[in-house]
DNA sequence: TTGACGTGTCACTGGTCGGTGACATACTGA
DNA sequence: TCAGTATGTCACCGACCAGTGACACGTCAA
């Protein structure tokens, strides 16, 4: 790799960071590993990121880790306004879900992040919610409402199952690696949100 | 600690395990570490337990570990017999969180599952799904009904939130480290499992 | 008393880690 | 042409890791 092309040894190392990432996970994300898989030495990490975490700073910013995902959402959100509530509300929650399966990187962050928490993890924690957490403030309920504490559950509910599914094939007996189990949880997330605005018994 | 007595150097082992688990997390879970807590030559460990994995084995059988679990439901399950099926469905889903949360250990264990499978994770999930899995499977509904997947994602969403809640102030604005916050959530999921019971259109 | 065994100590290997200093080579502008 | 700089290579440091072999000492049975 001895060209002398600065532009290319960094995108080597980036790309080295996510496939690490991707194979080995969060653990195996070490400088010594990272120049080893990305051909290049070590050294050059330090010279032109200056370090771990900026390095992991500027993978954050890569569309592999986390690109469109308001897109995502996007495009449904703008003819959802005229949906009743609930459907709105399932389809964040389910939107949202599906938005992080499609971005294994961005899983296996935040599955880290569920059992540890330190520089590395804040760094690509912050990517995320700076678009992420302002979606859940759009939810369009009120935080002492029902709906608000269903949502805030179900997107929990369906984050961690997405994580899961990275390792696990099962939860409750349901499959969550198949688009079959998937069907189950998303329908039983809109059944939940519709129940729940339908009941007529509304309490504080 | 050059004392001659194996029961109790096998003791220090085992507790050092469990603080290392519990202050520095399943990262920081290696033969010399423990060793070091335990103040005991890491050969000891290699003698005693033949191994990590080994030791592992030895303390998942700990009742600090996983004591309890089904005595905290035991007592309640009992009197629920004759309560409301929806009722019954929360208490099990709030006690499961509540005694995963009174387990840090535990906590810690399965956060660590949702990251990485290995040997070490296998060992400490088996333990569990033994005595864990086999109350899911008690629900009181069948697969196919909606009050399972709700069931499904609410204990889902509760686990998660419980894990999260170790490092982790907030959960869409919800104050996961505080009582108040889980009595909103305990809440919360009675309240779907109500509605869904409630409503008038079951759909298949 | 002697010999076998259980218990604990110590020193070492080979390996990986993060990090740094010294050097070789190419490119670029004066 | 020459000097300075950017790029990349290499060797090394001290620390930790898992694992092993050799040894010292106390106990207990023959």
């Amino acid at each position: 790799m001895s060209e002398r092309d600065r532009q290319r040894t960094e995108k080597q190392i980036i790309d080295a960071v996510a496939r690490l990432l991707a194979e080995k996970g969060f653990a195996a994300l070490g400088i010594n590993a990272i120049a080893r898989e990305a051909g290049v030495d070590k050294v050059l990490i330090y010279r032109y990121f200056g370090g771990l975490p900026k390095l992991l700073e500027a993978f954050a910013k890569t569309p592999e880790y986390w690109s469109s995902y308001e897109e995502i959402l996007g495009g449904e959100v703008d003819e959802l306004a005229q949906r009743p509530r609930h459907e709105r509300l399932a389809t964040l929650v389910n939107g949202m879900a599906r938005a992080f399966r499609k971005r294994p990187l961005s899983l296996e962050a935040m599955a880290w992040e569920s059992v540890e928490s330190n520089d590395l993890t804040r760094i690509l924690a912050e990517t995320r919610e700076h678009s992420g957490k302002r979606l859940l403030s759009m939810l369009g309920a009120a935080p002492q409402e029902d709906a608000y504490t269903a949502a805030a559950l179900l997107s929990a509910a369906t984050l961690y199952l997405s994580m899961l599914a990275r390792h696990e094939t099962h939860w409750a007996g349901i499959p969550i690696q198949s688009a079959r189990g998937w069907q189950q949880l998303e329908r039983g997330v809109e059944t939940i949100l519709k129940a729940l605005e339908a009941r007529p018994d509304h309490e504080a």
